[in-house]
DNA sequence: AACACTTTCCAAAGCGCTTTGGATGATTTG
DNA sequence: CAAATCATCCAAAGCGCTTTGGAAAGTGTT
């Protein structure tokens, strides 16, 4: 059943059909509810693609996958950040649309993407320092939202961003303030801005309080639960090893709390640990009591954000590059306590 | 750029560029090789929305996520295996398109898809007994297949499933040969058929050994770590509390173990653990030594193979439904020892 | 009753591509 | 040398929708 049939069907032309079912003024009531009755009756429901090429639009917005080795969509933290922009598209009538794309000319791909014509606008993830494709996007003409912000870029573009450095901080002088002075950094890739965020607040943290940061203590790598095991054990064989441990992701943190027990230590005890916590729905930092204590912020509600804030700049285009700064809250579990005395 | 503008800068037809593009016979080697160097320089692509309408193709595949309570994307496995299945997406030249659908008239949902046009075919994912969705597809007419395989749906269809029952049977054999006869599963939910057959396999495997199952051992819910580690707490208080637990999920076993720990007992002496692991990228079990023993099938992979198995069938679609079971090894960790004496 | 508005509907063009059914000229064949 | 064959190319129709620019019918005004 298609346009055509349908309007044979209704004795009307195709225009008014068209006109009823989009909600123009130029249709009667009475034949708008007719039309409508008989679509539903016969099940009819446009094809996307020729009303994709009629209006130009093509009520999908996309995520790119760049295809490299460690694959982004296998992160946790990812699912849930892509479902909470899912939520939203879908309720708006937009689809969600990946798209892997060689990392080696990151530049065609979106042009390309653009003259494809295949989505509306787009969502960057886990954008780097210097990143690159916030200038090619501008240049595209696509609209686009950054989750995250790439230092370095000073041309103005949509960002939506945890505050991490401040929340670093934070953290950090709340391990200084219970007599810590050894405080390990487990991070992410520095290569990626939040990271950069994040030791630098936590340097900050340190200075604020009088302590040399070192270098000793500060590891970075892809956030697995694997990497903070392994770091952790590390750390804890040094002859002054760290009294406390600041942890970029709960994945991550699990895998410190592993090597922990592991060295016949106790957490919260004799080595106490934060961990940023991004609230993802199958792994909660506890019921009721937090397990670890977290710089918390819900990387779910973050998707719905950027989701919302995309649609608006589709659908006003010359609405103004928006910034949204989230602060994380610090919630306080049973991982950390005051400094053993040596 | 489009078809037309380009054809006038190359003094040809659209007919032949689009030929020579597309890589027919009727054109010259020559002119194909001037009209890819001249599409090449003006960056053109075609545009999506026309081609799918002009082949009734979309090159997409989709996968609906129905608007539950609990969406489903924030599952880590969900995540994995989605990666695998954009690596082959990619690869072939389709992209990957999610579409949110309220689960109230999944029926017309699909109707709707297929009428859309906006997908050539689907991935359905975790199936429930009796799952009401292959029969609506089979109808609509849209290729899919099943990641896992829906119990009581008796037309034939294609799938691909883990072989649940047999690893979760051998799973619980190989605790009992250690002595154990309290032994727990800590299920995914009911409703799902791999719970089923996992927790079919369990009581097989109970019987084999000449073991009562006892309904107070057997556990169901959204398997979630803050699940695994309430019934693991619950089941420890008992009066006779199980010395070995066979759970579904790796993250679960996160929380079963914390519950170990916090009871003041040891895993893989006071409680063995056995469980499944979709050797997700983030949550590796262990790296050399594996943490857990476990049985271990890659759902990553999956998606590749089911990925690929689409697209073949997509590409051909007169091919019969294929079926393919795959064994889940059984690799021993260290959270299984021999049952404690009492 | 003649006029100007509204209201309600329609025919046809256009979105950018593929594909059918020739047309044209070059090459081979009897 | 005329006829048949082949290799290249093209004009135009069509995919299913939206939207422009009217036309026809109904309403109210003088």
């Amino acid at each position: 059943m298609n346009l055509k049939e349908l309007s044979e069907k209704l004795g009307l032309s195709q225009t008014t059909v068209s006109r009823a079912l989009n909600g123009y003024p130029e249709v009667s009531e009475a034949t708008r509810m007719r039309v409508a009755e008989v679509a539903r009756q016969f099940n009819y429901s446009p094809n996307k693609r020729a009303k994709g090429l009629a209006t130009g639009r093509a009520m999908a917005i996309g995520h790119v996958i760049p295809t490299s080795a460690q694959h982004e969509m296998v992160n946790p933290v990812f699912g849930d950040f892509v479902a909470g922009a899912c939520e939203v598209y879908g309720s708006n009538g937009y689809d969600m649309l990946f798209s892997q794309v060689g990392d080696g000319d990151q530049e065609n791909a979106y042009i390309e993407l653009q003259r494809k014509g295949a989505i509306d606008g787009l969502i960057i993830q886990g954008p780097k320092i210097q990143d690159e494709r916030i200038a090619i996007l501008r240049k595209v003409g696509l609209p686009f939202i950054v989750h995250g912000r790439a230092s370095g870029i000073d041309v103005p573009y949509s960002w939506v961003d945890v505050n991490n450095r401040r929340s670093f901080q934070r953290a950090t002088e709340f391990l200084c303030d219970l007599g810590h002075r050894r405080i390990a950094l487990i991070n992410g890739l520095e290569d990626m801005d939040f990271a950069q965020r994040r030791r630098a607040g936590y340097v900050d943290g340190l200075k604020a309080k009088g302590i040399t940061p070192d270098a000793a203590l500060m590891r970075s790598a892809e956030m697995t639960e694997v990497f903070g095991h392994h770091e952790t054990r590390d750390m804890l064989a040094m002859e002054d090893p760290p009294t406390a441990i600041l942890v970029s992701s709960l994945i991550v943190a699990i895998g410190v709390r592993r090597a922990i027990e592991e060295a016949g230590l106790k957490m919260g005890q004799d080595v106490s640990v934060i961990t940023h916590d991004d609230d993802l729905s199958y792994l909660r930092n506890g019921q009721d009591v937090p397990i670890f204590t977290a710089t918390r912020s819900s990387v779910r509600e973050a998707g719905r954000i950027i989701a919302r804030m995309l649609i608006d700049q589709i659908q006003n285009p010359s609405i103004a590059p928006q910034n949204l700064l989230l602060e994380a809250e610090l919630v306080v579990g049973r991982s950390t306590g005051p400094a053993p005395r040596t």
